[in-house]
DNA sequence: CCAAAAGTGTTGGCTCTACACCCATGA
DNA sequence: TCATGGGTGTAGAGCCAACACTTTTGG
């Protein structure tokens, strides 16, 4: 047996020779990587920056965590592979998108070598992600700062991921995707703080995002405890990424 | 024939069914897209800001131009396959590398889908470029402002690299890789100039740089027509990029 | 009326840009 | 000696960080 499907990723056991040429075109000569997507959910939730994680639940990997992702198939786009499968894995149907990076390690998955081109994706409201479907055991939050060992080399990936994030919050408008369509200077100050991991001062925050005239000030205000804080939103959000430099 | 293995690219032709089957693992179950390198060289020469390309010899695509690339086999980094390509093609032994971006439009091969993972690498002395080999019918340097058509979506991948170059020059050291061991001030702020595509002030730039402290001075001169001109070397080149930010 | 979060300006330091003249050499 | 590219300093503007008190509401 050369080659065994799991509903991960199809494996190819490396080396084996003849026995595995007339199912995948010959090992030695024709024997290629193949091509997976895996994408880094982030979202805002109990104050704390998560990640979306589904447990294995077959291969070497069954029972680890790892971020959502499977192989390409011919004819797919990239973002669409990416799109679907965490379509499939969250019930999200249309969230930032943004490819990173692409993790060739033959050694990544011990059972073959599969090229995974990584994504990071980001979601508004965290609460709303379902159903992981039948593919993996669970799925489920984990604050990143926190996360569990992860299946292949998704740790890299990870600290990828979380580096890009934090880079592009300094100089994109970025962070409107992870934010409800509403919010309060508060809240998005305490976005910024969490996943810059330091704080801000709020007087200066406020002008610096106020310079940049990406925020429309709405009429509404949020009634809390306190003081009630005027809501704002990002203009259109079709604007999706504005690259501020 | 669903398969063919021409040198830079193995083609399936796609939607053919059960005849392909039996050579590639089955079309609409285990086919899936390859993966290939591509790599956007770069090197100033003649005051122009060169890159390198190679003339495709089969496929459909014969006789165009496009960037040094081939199939990734298993068991190959990704960095590995795009240094051994390069060097197959342009002799160069260790240049910068880095990888950039991947493209997976499963058109943009109009024979097979192939994803690429596009990198780009920088000579500091495109003179000693040699030999092609025997894979292309030619390679040259152009200048980037006046490419030929490209073959593929290479246009797309040139276009990719030269903004991260440039992005990379304003916030890194990564010049120092498309420069000789030693230089003028003058020749570093050309380089600025060439790949910025605009002037710069001869004295801001000569502090911003120095304040930067990566440079070496060093007792030689170079003698020219005119005033001599002090000679500078990057501090130990191990260091390779440093990240300014 | 009190607790708690929302909202608001000013100042000093630093950085960046704009700008023009003298220097050293080879021919 | 002259043509040419090499080398240098300063002043004004804009930007950023530091910093504390008043306002508004709910309870």
């Amino acid at each position: 047996m050369g080659v065994v499907e799991t509903s991960t990723r199809t494996i190819v056991v490396p080396r084996s020779g003849a026995t595995v040429a007339h199912r995948n075109g010959g090992e030695s000569r024709y024997a290629r990587p193949k091509v997976a997507v895996d994408t880094v959910l982030f979202g805002v939730a109990e104050r704390r920056l998560k990640s979306y994680l589904v447990q294995l639940k077959r291969g070497t990997n069954a029972g680890r965590w790892a971020f959502p992702g499977r192989l390409v198939r011919v004819g797919e786009l990239l973002d669409t592979a990416a799109r679907s499968e965490l379509e499939a894995s969250t019930g999200l149907d249309d969230p930032y998108l943004e490819q990173l990076f692409s993790f060739g390690d033959p050694t990544r998955d011990p059972k073959a070598h599969v090229v995974s081109v990584a994504y990071m994706a980001l979601s508004g409201d965290p609460e709303r992600v379902a159903a992981c479907g039948s593919k993996y055991l669970a799925g489920r939050w984990f604050e990143v700062a926190a996360l569990p060992p992860l299946a292949y080399d998704h740790s890299v990936i990870a600290a990828y991921a979380l580096k890009r994030l934090k880079a592009k919050l300094e100089y994109t408008n970025i962070a409107c995707n992870l934010l409800p369509r509403s919010f309060t200077f508060a809240e998005l100050e305490e976005l910024y703080a969490l996943v810059l991991g330091r704080a801000l001062d709020r007087r200066n925050f406020r002008r610096r995002i106020l310079a940049m005239g990406l925020l429309r000030r709405l009429p509404q205000k949020r009634h809390g405890a306190h003081r009630p804080a005027t809501l704002y939103e990002f203009f259109p959000r079709s604007l999706r990424t504005i690259e501020m430099l």
